[in-house]
DNA sequence: CGGTAAATTGAATCGTGTCAATGTAAGTGG
DNA sequence: CCACTTACATTGACACGATTCAATTTACCG
């Protein structure tokens, strides 16, 4: 986990699952507001005028886009602790939406005078996330895809045991390029096995990390 | 395409189809030197200390991972006047090679002492293009990916009619998610319906564009 | 030209998607 | 507190698109 000195974008859980208080990023740049977003509220919308950088305070996010009959693929998840938004112009690309209730720290854009080095940091590591993302998208199969996004989650999430999902199976399928019915099917087949334990439907435990590690890649 | 006083992206082709000057990026940085890569040459290996910023003189670069049992996936191809090896941290997390004889700009990391406007510009950039490229890996079929490849080059190399491959089919396959065998059963359709033309291996003419369009999407 | 690597084409297989039915958890009102 | 509703998830049977494996064919270069 990173130091305080440094760019804090894991989510900090306590033992409890309730969030802890979320270091600041961006410097010495404040949040203009903190906005709650209900479940399935929209932060933003494709060709919006992009006018913040947000920080998750707790509560999940997905970033999407859509192609014309409805398919629809999930860029990224964003949890406690991550900051999202980032845009090559002034207007959004995609759309972004609560997951759960979910409170957002607002940094407005124009505050941004010189770029920091924080803020560009931020934005690598989005870039280098994605990039990643297109190996698990271009040359995983199901099975690979699911105990890659769990393994991810789990670090995400300070690698404990029990992982929480916020997202449906629907949204999990449109993050990894999957159906709905083959997200449940590897989910069952990986119970069945007994690398996982699913004790709710928005919770996973990890039982044995190697095997999953092992199907990642 | 960009006005000479922005950052210039896309390449600048000649009717002949030789590339043209290429203007600087990075504002006033100037480039230690340019090296010459030949066909198939590594121009960086993953976990090697990434020391600079690279601008493509002339030539064609793919940057890509592997898996461990040689799956490859090619995050990105790289044409004339375009820019890459963002990093987000000391070292390389990809590999980068020459496709065909290549010149490079090399721009050393250790002079950026401020970020400039123009490299973040230019790295979320290429944060959009990834995030788009997730959408095709993710829910396009090898139909569209392939069609969606082609208007993206022919774009890229400035709208023309000819479109240059530089990259082998594997190269294709191994970007678009597909198999040799795939992407070349889609060349063959789309020139039985007449909407490209073949008439090297490593060029492509593009007769209908509109099917193209409705194609990729 | 002839040799070689790359690309194309064909046939069979496999993995994931599709469609349909069933199961399960959470929420509502009686 | 329990029946009822509703949305979501799971499971099964089948279809289809892409891969795999194999055989040609084509383009390129000495």
């Amino acid at each position: 986990m990173l130091a305080y000195t440094t760019i804090q974008m894991s989510p900090r859980l306590g033992s409890d699952g309730i969030d802890q208080p979320v270091p600041l990023p961006l410097g010495q740049a404040r949040p203009q507001q903190i906005l709650f977003f209900a479940p399935g509220s929209e932060i933003y919308a494709q060709g919006q005028k992009a006018r913040n950088i947000y920080q998750v305070e707790f509560g999940a996010v997905r970033v999407y886009r859509l192609l014309a009959d409805g398919r629809r693929q999930i860029s990224a998840f964003y949890l406690s602790g991550e900051v999202f938004g980032f845009e090559a112009d002034a207007n959004h690309h995609f759309f972004a939406e609560a997951i759960t209730g979910t409170s957002l720290r607002l940094f407005p854009r124009s505050k941004f005078g010189d770029i920091s080095q924080e803020l560009f940091s931020l934005t690598l590591r989005c870039l280098t996330r994605a990039q990643e993302h297109l190996l698990v998208l271009g040359r995983q199969t199901a099975a690979e895809r699911v105990a890659a996004f769990l393994l991810d989650l789990a670090e995400r999430q300070g690698g404990l045991e029990q992982v929480e999902l916020p997202m449906s199976r629907m949204d999990i399928g449109d993050y990894l390029g999957l159906t709905i019915e083959t997200v449940s099917r590897v989910f069952s087949k990986l119970k069945d096995k007994e690398i996982i334990a699913l004790p709710t439907l928005r919770s996973a435990e990890i039982k044995k990390w190697n095997a999953l590690q092992a199907m990642s890649e």
